[in-house]
DNA sequence: ACAGAATCCGGCTTACAAACCAACTCACTT
DNA sequence: AAGTGAGTTGGTTTGTAAGCCGGATTCTGT
């Protein structure tokens, strides 16, 4: 599941997930996806059931002495929450207000879905296109070195 | 499957891909090929899905908070899609608007076809010809310093 | 507690775009 | 020169998504 997707939310304020993204989340058995923060960016990361738990695992089992640890376990297991999609592939858009602010998404008519594989995200669309044209390879200052037990991880 | 090839898009955003590059592509298996955007160039490459298979896979594995990282998965697996080959095994590629314009081929007859080996790109014509003869290009590379998990990887 | 109101949620319909298919042309081969 | 395969184009079909509607359920105020 790759690609950019503009979505519209319905006057219900529900996120339809497009036809091609539904089939490779592996939904038929629960409809069960998982909406979290991205720890680095005003955007949200919805993974399929099967991948959070590995991810949700992995973070648990991290020591959580060392405090850049602690901070992703905050950020992305302390904001994590269940959604169900209805028969259609309709998501209530029910992410909590602070999330939507977090990734300036309320109000929006318009919104950026973009499969990443094993996950997609949630953008304002605005803020999508703007990391677009902002250069393929253009950095953000990583300010902080991290500690070897995430440098092998992947969210 | 190597050379340049001038190939037009049709006014439904269509190419027709010579048959010795499908020929080529060994796409005997699923007759699926990925299209995506080139991280560092205004052009798009083209994958065999076996192809596709190894470079997503190696990009989701890398260490995703290193922001240089997540712009080369946002830039390669975010804009990526899926085409699929018609009955008679003709490749007649769709290209969606937002890569169309990334590529500066959008209401562009001719297009630049240029053969890989086991990829192959698509210029506009312009861009490519300047590329041969060391003029100037809308986009040029970025001068960042790559992580090492990335220096070994080929697009 | 009950009635009215507001919100929630599933189903249905329609419009549209993407995939499919068929027919025609061109070029190359034998 | 005729036949075959490749390239081109446009019409048709089908699947998807977005809006709409109405029943259900929860909420609120009296």
């Amino acid at each position: 599941m790759y690609g950019f997707n503009a979505v519209t939310l319905d006057k219900k304020g529900r996120l339809l997930i497009p036809a091609r993204y539904r089939d490779d989340l592996q939904l038929q058995k629960h409809n069960k996806i998982v909406i979290t923060k991205d720890p680095q960016y005003s955007s949200l990361k919805v993974y399929a059931s099967s991948e959070w738990e590995h991810i949700s695992k992995k973070l648990e089992s991290l020591q959580g002495l060392d405090p850049i640890v602690r901070n992703l376990q905050w950020t992305i297991l302390g904001n994590a929450y269940e959604c169900h999609l209805d028969v259609y592939g309709r998501m209530l858009l029910r992410i909590p207000t602070d999330l939507q602010i977090y990734s300036e998404i309320q109000n929006q008519k318009q919104i950026a879905l973009v499969g990443m594989g094993n996950k997609f995200e949630i953008w304002n669309i605005k803020n999508w296109e703007m990391r677009q044209t902002g250069g393929p390879l253009s950095t953000e200052i990583l300010d902080v070195v991290l500690p070897e037990s995430i440098k092998s991880m992947s969210f």
